[in-house]
Formats: C-alpha cells, structure tokens, sequence
DNA sequence: TTAGAATCTAGAGTGTGATCTAGGTCAAGC
DNA sequence: GCTTGACCTAGATCACACTCTAGATTCTAA
C-alpha cells in the first residue's frame, strides 16, 4: 500500500501471512476474520495490524489441524464480544487436547516407522537385504 | 469366510484393518498391494494375512501423512522383488524426517494455544475476562 | 430352494480447502 | 495521458482420498 498510516493492501497481508491473496478472500467469504474488513474509495481491503496477528493465530490453529468451521465458530465467539469467555476457552481446550492426541498419535507411527528405518539400514549395511519383503512380510 | 485355510474376504479384511471394502477396491486399483490379490471362482477377492498385515502397516504410513503417492512408490519397490531396498529406505527415511517435522510443527503450535487457554482460564476464573480479544488483540 | 447378505464392476459424487479464470477496475509512476 | 501491476467479483476448477450408487452376481443358511 504505501500511505500513512498503517493501512495494509491484500498483497502486504498475504506476504505478511504467507496466505495468498486468494485464500484472503476465501477467509473474508468464510466470515474467519474478527470484523468487517473496511475498504478504500476504490473498493480494495485496507487491513489493519490486528488483522494480521489473527491471521497469524489462525494459521497456528489451522497448521494443528483446526478445520475452518471450528475456526469460523471461534472468530464468531470472538466477534461477538466480551461474555462469552468460558465458550471460546473450552474450544481452545477442545483444540488443545485433539493437539496432543494427534502429537502422541504421530508419535506411536514413528516408533514403528523408525524401527523400519533401522532394519532396513541394518540389512542394507550388511548387504543382506534379500527377502526383507516379499510374499511373507518378514520386516 | 469361513471354510477351509485362512483366506479372508473383503469384508473380513475391512473389520481386520479398520479400511471401508470401499477403500480396499479403491487400494487394489491404485495397485497398493504387494500382490495380485487372488479372487475365488465367482471373482471374489480372497486376502492372506500377510495382506493385512501389509494394510496395518499402510494405516500407520497413511495416518503419519504419507499421500498415496508415495505410498504406492513404496508398495512398487517391495512388489518389484529385492535389489531396490536402498530406495526403500530413503523412502522411509525421509517420511521418518516428515514426521518428526509434523511432530515439531504441532508441537511448537501447541505451546501457543496452550498459552492462550492459560491465559483465558485465569480471566474466565477470575472474572476479568473482558477485552481479550476484540478490536485489538490482547491476548 | 430360496431369501437375504455379501460381493462384484464401473463410474459418479462428496468434503475440505484452497486456487484459478474471466472479465473487468483502480492507482502509481513515467 | 498511459502503461503496468495490483486489485475486484463470481464462479469454476483442482487435489486428495475416499465413499457411494446402480445393477448384477454369488454365496450361505434356513
């Protein structure tokens, strides 16, 4: 954008954010953004740092696997104002467990997937890598 | 099924591995097999052991986010015979590294949301909790 | 032997989350 | 003034991984 102030154009945020300009315009559709976004004269979104950091967040929330309609659920709580505390923490503490479900689940894949790696390394070093698999699965 | 050995239908195969006999059409025609899987005289499929133990293997690569792509990569190194094992490792090897990037990723995003359900349980506890987040980001 | 459950094929449909297209409009620098 | 690049809308399209449909066939058990 360039002029005073700190009004941001769609390009700024989406280099700001690492979300494209597209994906802006989807989130602005989906109604994922904390307020109406205001526009200039000429029609294009003027964004606003607090904009940013929520798009930050929410690529935090997404990047763990939020899907956009739990994220719509909380920009509306959000949106909606002050009184409604108790519903967005128990979201978050919803979240938070489905995160650390998905951590301790990914974490048991790689315990087998690693132990994989270190037999095939094994076999592959001692060149006895004949049969590791075929018809019967042996590793 | 039931008589004889210890072949498998499709449906047996499903309540084995947690796949829909939906899936399992749809894995053998992205050839995700190690095999031909072979079919009774009226053309049903008949599955080993070594069959599921192949898909629960497959689960766990699917559900640490490899893509079917890959997966079928892997399933044509083992099915082509031995020889390529150094492939099949760099394969596993570098979904091993994916994983432990996933892992870091949730991670890191865990501990900022768990900061934000910190932060809004002891507003919502303490009563305090307006502004935490409406046209300024305070929390 | 016959009903009903399970299976078969080929192909269409679904949900999620973008991402792109077409056909313009707006704005900044030369 | 004019070029150029960023932006606009609405709607189409894409990728992924299933999931389901339709209509026919096969198997099992009473």
């Amino acid at each position: 954008m360039g002029r005073g102030a700190d009004g941001l154009s769609i390009g700024d945020v989406a280099k700001a954010t690492g979300l494209g300009v597209h994906a802006l315009r989807f989130f602005e559709r989906e109604e994922l953004f904390l307020r109406e976004i205001p526009r200039t004269a000429g029609g294009r979104r003027v964004y606003g740092p607090a904009d940013v950091e929520w798009l930050l967040l929410c690529n935090r929330l997404r990047e763990s696997g939020m899907p956009i309609a739990t994220l719509k659920r909380f920009a509306r709580l959000v949106r909606s104002g002050p009184g409604n505390e108790a519903e967005r923490l128990a979201l978050l503490e919803e979240h938070e467990r489905t995160v650390r479900d998905r951590i301790a689940e990914l974490t048991a894949s790689l315990e087998i997937i690693h132990g994989k790696v270190v037999t095939y390394r094994k076999h592959v070093e001692e060149g006895t890598a004949a049969g590791l698999w075929s018809p019967a699965p042996t590793a």
